[in-house]
DNA sequence: GTGAAAGCGCTAACAT
DNA sequence: ATGTTAGCGCTTTCAC
């Protein structure tokens, strides 16, 4: 069934020339005469040559795969962050290779042990939210490949991170709301113990706290990240004893999940109680009203997090870093008293 | 920098036996003792070995590398189809990799002609949608590359075809604006040309045609698939003569689209204008009034394609088949005009 | 039932 | 500047 391709063997033939020498000519590396080089190079075009990776990956040891390891792609902050990583991979002539995680920690496991692994050059986690001991981590990159973390990083683990500015971020929405008018703000959050949630948790303190706000605990939810937790949380937030007057969510889904909850108990929007998320989903200029949120610069991070990938792979000694990318206030209806 | 994985070798070795007794065992074929075989097993677990898949595909020409070819993953569908994929490839050990054309034929063609393809299995592919020649494909499936084709499919080539059923979806569309009362019922549709744009249309017509409904020129529009074409299609569909008081959107973010243009112009959507959509994207639940639309079965499109593609990578003569997925109507508010 | 050896396509010493 | 050769890790005849 599989056709023969084309291989350096038989250009080698055509052109009455070592094997050794095509291939040097092929990667125009060691001393090669530039018209034997002209003339290979031809001969491949002409023959319609293509590379055997798998060749080359098993001198080389390496496959120019990267894996690419994730909760879910089915929403707009991660699908953005992949397009950013395949935009500089397939630059690169890099192949990224996609495992969804389902944001279980227990596939992230599987995932990380049964898999081809070392059949990947490197690899770009975002690590599931339930998932609380990194040794798996530490030993991918005590065998040598590399990782960088992006988004939800584990928190002790010595590799390259990249992360949007979730502290000022956070500071930011939180001191929009208050410069809004609104003073008894709650958090609808994330699952504790991740660390983007507890830097944006962070944020909305200090924010509160610089302006002498009180933050009473009832007014601080953790739950999930979908929509309809977020709904869960604003109906809760309505039982406590002080209804809260504004509330800032950890993410655009829960903020949407929340103003649902709101317009179904006719709660108006933005008059009785603000809202504010974060992402910049596309959803927000489609509700009604339109939300208030804080961009994150996801297609930035996919592309940053994939070219710190390839410095680890290629260059000998890149060293470790963290990057934070700075996010954006994004002014809408849903915090808007007027 | 790369570790020494374990490899056969030092499996042989250690048990004093030949690489080609491990290999047999590990892979269960051939006559091989059992007792020697659990030998092999208990030290290959033992030492945490792990094939090289460079190696295999050497030998067997083959990566266990599926290519997945898409104009874009930051919508629902595609990244729903993405899902499906990856999750039958997973379990069967194949690696998805992920190449995105923007939508454009050019880039498509880079791809397709440029990449490590040699070094795919099997090839998934989504046309983009101003993708005229397919010369190609063609040209890839003969050598010997299997294609499976899904959504948007390249009309004339022989390869298994996985698609929606656009045409009926779009029929019970129209039918269920007819049924609401709605008569002069304009079609958005997207760029002329794709099949699938092609079989809603004539869904579209033929349930006109069944009820007896005219269909004017100027209510039917073709451009692109985004929001903002929504909006700029429906704004077209108010300067018509008569205007429409339903419209059918080939997808979600076209009606969507419209239905913030009209929504500007103070119509009141489902009493004046009745607007239905096809995909089931989450934003259907969050617009207001909640969007009418026809379900697509993205998670089994990728599921089944990622099957018949593998059926052709793995079996002798797997027959190339096309396979029709049923849609579902889902009635919300935006076509009540009660 | 098992071992020896050739070879998949390519790279990298080592020669010349 | 180019050729010769060994070998990457694995599978698969072909012997025994």
């Amino acid at each position: 069934m599989k056709r023969h391709f084309v291989t350096i063997k038989d250009i080698a033939r055509e052109l009455n020339i070592s094997v050794a020498t095509v291939s040097r000519a092929m990667r125009d590396t060691y001393d090669v005469n530039q018209e034997t080089r002209q003339l290979v190079l031809k001969k491949a075009q002409e023959l319609n040559y293509k590379p055997n990776f798998n060749a080359t990956g098993l001198v080389k040891n390496s496959s120019h795969n990267i894996g690419v390891v994730l909760p879910t792609i089915t929403n707009y902050y991660f699908s953005t962050v992949i397009t950013g990583i395949q935009e500089v991979a397939y630059k690169k002539g890099y192949n990224i290779v996609l495992y969804i995680t389902n944001d279980s920690a227990e596939r992230e496991m599987d995932i990380l042990n049964e898999l081809s692994l070392g059949n990947m050059d490197g690899l770009l986690v975002c690590v599931s939210s339930d998932s609380r001991q990194n040794d798996h981590f530490e030993q991918i990159i005590a065998d040598g490949i590399p990782i960088v973390f992006f988004d939800r990083v584990a928190h002790d683990i010595k590799a390259s991170k990249i992360m949007q500015d979730d502290y000022h971020g956070a500071y930011q929405a939180v001191e929009h709301l208050i410069q809004q008018g609104y003073k008894k703000i709650a958090h609808i959050a994330g699952p504790a113990g991740l660390l983007f949630t507890e830097r944006r948790m962070e944020g909305f303190l200090a924010a509160m706290k610089d302006h002498r706000l009180p933050v009473k605990k009832e007014w601080i939810i953790h739950s999930g990240f979908s929509r309809d937790f977020g709904e869960k949380d604003a109906l809760q937030l309505l039982q406590s004893r002080t209804r809260p007057d504004a509330i800032f969510a950890v993410n655009d889904r829960k903020a949407i999940g929340a103003m649902l909850a709101l317009k179904k108990k006719n709660i108006r929007i933005g008059k009785q109680i603000g809202i504010i998320g974060f992402t910049n989903d596309p959803m927000c200029e489609i509700i009604s009203p339109s939300l208030t949120t804080v961009e994150e610069p996801a297609l930035e991070i996919g592309r940053k997090s994939c070219e710190f990938l390839l410095n680890h792979i290629n260059k000998k000694h890149f060293q470790v870093q963290e990057l934070t990318l700075p996010t954006k206030l994004i002014v809408r209806e849903s915090t808007m008293r007027g």
